[in-house]
DNA sequence: TTTCATGTTCAGCA
DNA sequence: GTGCTGAACATGAA
């Protein structure tokens, strides 16, 4: 589920579900997903507090503890936040669970790939990570300094969190798109005018999948994430969608956009 | 049964 | 330091 619009979502379902709201007990199911505090030093730091606030930096996550310090969460790959109230049967898969007074909120996460910590301030996890600006953030000279002078195919260095922070395979996949840059593309290749299209692409696909709750049935249907599947069809000139590994991920795009790019 | 999956990290190599 | 590849993590879905 996790890229920057749906942590954006998860991040607005937790401040409406659970601000300021004591939690009486913390239940560690699985501490594999308990990383950068042992189960006690974190126990201590949230047992007796209240969520304050909610910050978020690309897909990471920071909750503000009443007591102090701030809890920080990643979802990996299927994680995802789940309030529960009294009469709710508890789903599959909750890994640690926060119980209020009435009601808790869970992380729920299959595959365990996700991640709950602890920090003094975000500020200081985001600079121990090397996190880069968040991708709603990062101002257009900015993002043509470290995309102009980065190595290797753009797809890549755009899912690398070190220079921006938000971006993973899907949605990486979608700003190439709209720009018909080839995700094998060197970066150094790219001209101004690709890395206008890029940084504005990305304003408008992350906030337009935020604007639609991250539903993808709802994106416009010129958005090649609606139907991206191995044999679907590309939503601008029907041609069939090609696949290739990119930055040890699957890229889709359409080649015959691609090739046709000049003549547009 | 096998393969792939919205992520991150690490080892090994260039 | 940068970048690439493959593996690991752990499990569900196709």
């Amino acid at each position: 589920m996790p890229e920057l619009p749906e942590v954006e979502a998860f991040k607005r379902y937790i401040e409406r579900t659970s601000l300021e709201r004591p939690v009486a007990r913390m239940e560690i199911r699985n501490g594999v997903v308990i990383r950068g505090a042992d189960r006690p030093s974190l126990i201590e730091a949230v047992e007796g507090s209240e969520v304050l606030s909610v910050r978020r930096r690309g897909k990471q996550l920071f909750l503000e503890l009443s007591r102090g310090g701030w809890l920080t969460w990643h979802f990996g790959m299927t994680g995802r936040p789940v309030a529960l109230e009294r009469w709710d049967e508890e789903p599959r898969f909750v890994r640690v669970k926060f119980v209020f007074e009435h009601g808790s909120l869970a992380f729920v996460d299959p595959r365990m790939l996700g991640r709950i910590g602890l920090t003094a301030r975000p500020e200081r996890f985001i600079e121990e990570r090397r996190l880069g600006p968040d991708a709603l953030d990062i101002t257009l000279e900015e993002f043509t300094t470290t995309f102009g002078a980065s190595k290797g195919a753009i797809k890549a260095a755009l899912m690398d969190q070190h220079k921006v922070a938000g971006i993973g395979n899907l949605y990486s996949d979608e700003i190439l798109f709209q720009c018909r840059i080839d995700p094998r593309a060197d970066a150094r290749s790219l001209s101004e005018e690709d890395m206008r299209c890029m940084h504005q692409a990305m304003r408008r696909v992350l906030n337009m999948a935020i604007s639609v709750g991250t539903d993808f049935e709802r994106l416009p249907r010129s958005y090649l994430l609606r139907g991206r599947a191995v044999g679907s069809s590309c939503p601008r000139c029907g041609s069939l969608v090609s696949t290739a590994t990119v930055g040890g991920r699957t890229a889709f795009f359409c080649p015959f956009c691609l090739d046709r790019k000049s003549f547009f």
